[in-house]
DNA sequence: CAATAACGTTTCATACCTAAAATATCATGT
DNA sequence: ACATGATATTTTAGGTATGAAACGTTATTG
């Protein structure tokens, strides 16, 4: 926003091509379409928050959100998972992750090891430090998150997470 | 989503640190906070939809959202901008935006001219092809947004505008 | 059982991001 | 004038994203 992220603003948007200057300033708040303008308060909170967690982890534990975030997924799955996996727990492509899970194992964080089934695939698991250090980062990432979206009254909470949950679903079917 | 989400999908919380597995497996719907819920599905909501207006702007105009950002930014201001308020616009760094300039302009999509009153700055302009071509990407741009998030009914968009707003103004006053 | 299709991963070229150091210009106070 | 400091931009080094091409490993099937 990515994420990101982080990352941007999006754009306004015109509605006819007139005169000289061919596109209408169009501020945050006016005419545009409503969609246009979720659009650009939804990737300007993403971006923000996600610059903000990617900051705060690299201070505090010299990592990042992309290394978190794959520690993450293998956290939850002790049985191990193959790079492709996680690259679609993540999002993102087959090849981003090899170099991530180079750097990740050359510091000892997870073990990769060939399938005994399918020497095609690698299985990723977190290590004893892996796991540690997963911990420490995630008990200081969730106080981050609560801190950023916690001022927001629990009311305000569920709607919201109930209607990113319906545009999730959405845009599931679209894909 | 950066997020480019770019880009993915955030973590899972323990509340303590147990025996064996130090975490619990949380799955994206479970006894997670409801702050940490409501960032993952704001991070892949913005992820999914970053992904999906950068593949479209490759396929039909050859760019990227990055470029049509910038472009953006400078059509809502004649007067011009320099390089220094377009990186806060779209905040990013300064760095970023270089390269970034440097190309727009070998594509004579901008013009970069030194600032008469200030030597250190430069004013960035849309060229006439550059506005042109912008308005033909904001035009699709803009259908694409709509059909991505017009599936949610009017009432959950407008309150989801308002509960985004709401959100953004509190990570505002945060920073 | 060999050709071929499908899959998992890596490599490559390209793009964008950051933070920090280097450079250049302006603005001030003495 | 001149050192000093603030501002604007570029450069550098390092991390991560993509898509496409290349490769090795399975799976299928005529």
């Amino acid at each position: 926003m990515d994420a990101t992220v982080k990352r941007k603003l999006r754009s306004p948007k015109s509605a006819r091509p007139p005169p000289l200057q061919p596109l209408e300033p169009a501020h945050e708040s006016d005419g545009a379409h409503l969609e246009l303008r979720i659009w650009l308060r939804l990737l300007s909170c993403a971006t923000r928050i996600e610059k903000s967690l990617n900051a705060r982890l690299r201070k505090e534990f010299n990592t990042t959100l992309a290394r978190f975030d794959l520690l993450a997924q293998l956290a939850r799955k002790p049985e191990g998972a193959s790079m492709s996996e996680v690259s679609n727990l993540l999002m993102v492509s087959n090849g981003a992750i090899t170099a991530l899970v180079q750097k990740l194992e050359a510091d000892g964080l997870i073990h990769r090891e060939v399938d005994s089934e399918d020497r095609r695939t690698f299985r990723l698991r977190l290590s004893q430090d892996g796991a540690k250090e997963f911990g420490r980062m995630a008990r200081r990432h969730e106080e981050w998150v609560i801190a950023l979206i916690g001022e927001l009254s629990p009311v305000a909470q569920s709607d919201l997470l109930q209607h990113l949950t319906l545009l999730k679903r959405r845009l599931d079917k679209h894909a």
